[in-house]
DNA sequence: CCTTGTTTTCCATATCGTGGAAAACTCTTT
DNA sequence: AAAGAGTTTTCCACGATATGGAAAACAAGG
């Protein structure tokens, strides 16, 4: 949490830092005091309050007066809202997931690929005790994430390789891909097969599979998966999880008016 | 859509406009041109793309080279996000709205109290055709909504007087109450039913029930609701929702852990 | 009642944001 | 193709505006 510093943006100062306080105030699970989002920023107390005090004003930053912390404000909320408003298989999306979680007792997520990240969407927790990796609204490195292979492996190979160009093979464990060949291969196995895999890709101790929805124009929108503690989730019972993240795909895909897959489906039903 | 202006700003000029532009970017249900930004907000077009450029840096912003238009980002969808994770009730609410939804056929509401308003906080809507007047994000007086008398009346009467005078009345429709006596009367009735009542004094045409969740300390943080046309719920239907809504106000309490309602139940069980 | 650690307000300074205007694009139109 | 209209993007000199130190107002202990 120290370094989230280097606010080296390339725009205006004052409004990069006031963002950087709401991102401090988003990542912490409590309240924040402004002396010590000051010294984590590197601003000035002064300067901190002032761009906390211009937050609320806008609703985006709350001051809790009673403990004399900070919090995030409900218009930050509503603007986050909005940014899955206007992806309208969220919505849809959340019977499948349900079910999805409740066939396997594992985590179900939706995904979809921003800015060469795959960015959580939605999710149904398992009922198990683990917390979740990635709740919505994190984004991991597309390369690592089992959606974000599931989506690559629907673009064609030209643009996959560009992508990893601009990207380049961030890793967040030492078993994350980290070349185009290794990459390449994953990605025929993704379309033979209908499904992705991340085996400690992401996190030590988390496999996920998943599996993309098509949308009306025939472009993969988004992408459904299931993760789970490595343990919980071996041999056999790979594939039968892996089944059902492609059917709950398929159907949402279905219900979202989309194109059926270019890949051929897995094996028959 | 026009006059979100008057950006009277208390702060930092440059912080209000970047997050006046925020919130249009989320209340247009389309991509927004730089140019037609600047119109609304009423700012020279390069200081309007100099701080939208800014506001893509940090990742609250997005632009879509083919469309030439700028979209809410995904770090304001992670911020956004961060507002419910900290209200551990939300997620476990889900069964419940769902259920809800399920037994009455129309959307289901879950909401807390913020300076003075009722944010929505997540909903399941009704299969029918109808949308939602208030998403989830939306913000109603708490005096115009049913979720919002609902939670008032767990407060004590000197604390809803105090309420009152620092947000007045502020009315949606000419049913909304606007003045102590009339409000006093509802919060009565609403401790001795256990249920609130909106009729059209959010919305022309639309009722809503709602009961108070508790939480472990004894006070409530959150209420749920269910909102249909007036037409679609009238006459005994209403008690038999009202019921529904109450029941699964208290199974929620319990799932947090908490105290049960400081009022007389309705009737028995 | 004084001390210590805050949050909040004030203010002179020069940094930093501003908006006009020009340059670089993107599409249509002829 | 070449010209034109409507963009988005970059540049720059000016001065309005954000800045951080220091002091004032709080709060909580000792």
């Amino acid at each position: 949490m120290t370094d989230m510093a280097t606010e080296k943006t390339g725009g205006v100062q004052a409004v990069s830092r006031a963002l950087g306080l709401l991102k401090r105030l988003g990542a912490a699970t409590e309240g924040q005091r402004v002396s010590d989002l000051a010294a984590q920023a590197g601003l000035a107390v002064s300067t901190t309050h002032r761009l906390l005090t211009t937050l609320e004003h806008s609703g985006f930053a709350h001051f809790e007066p009673t403990t004399s912390k900070w919090h995030v404000g409900h218009e930050a909320f509503a603007v986050g809202a909005s940014y899955v408003q206007k992806r309208s298989y969220v919505a849809p999306a959340l019977t499948y997931l349900r079910r999805l979680r409740d066939e396997t007792r594992e985590t179900a997520n939706l995904g979809h690929l921003d800015d060469g990240h795959l960015v959580t969407l939605s999710q149904v927790e398992s009922r198990e005790i683990m917390r979740a990796i990635s709740p919505p609204g994190g984004r991991v490195p597309a390369t690592c994430s089992a959606m974000g292979k599931a989506l690559l492996a629907t673009w064609p190979d030209a643009q996959i390789a560009e992508f990893c160009d601009r990207h380049g093979f961030p890793t967040m464990t030492p078993r994350s891909v980290d070349d185009l060949p290794a990459l390449m291969d994953q990605i025929k196995h993704i379309r033979a097969q209908g499904y992705a895999v991340d085996n400690e890709e992401h996190a030590r101790g988390l496999r996920c599979l998943a599996a993309p929805v098509w949308g009306p124009d025939g472009d993969a929108v988004c992408a459904i998966s299931v993760s789970a503690m490595m343990m919980r989730l071996t041999g056999e019972l790979t594939k039968v999880v892996a089944r059902r993240v492609v059917t709950a795909a398929s159907e949402l895909t279905e219900k979202i008016g989309g194109k059926r897959a270019k890949w051929p489906l897995p094996p028959e039903t």
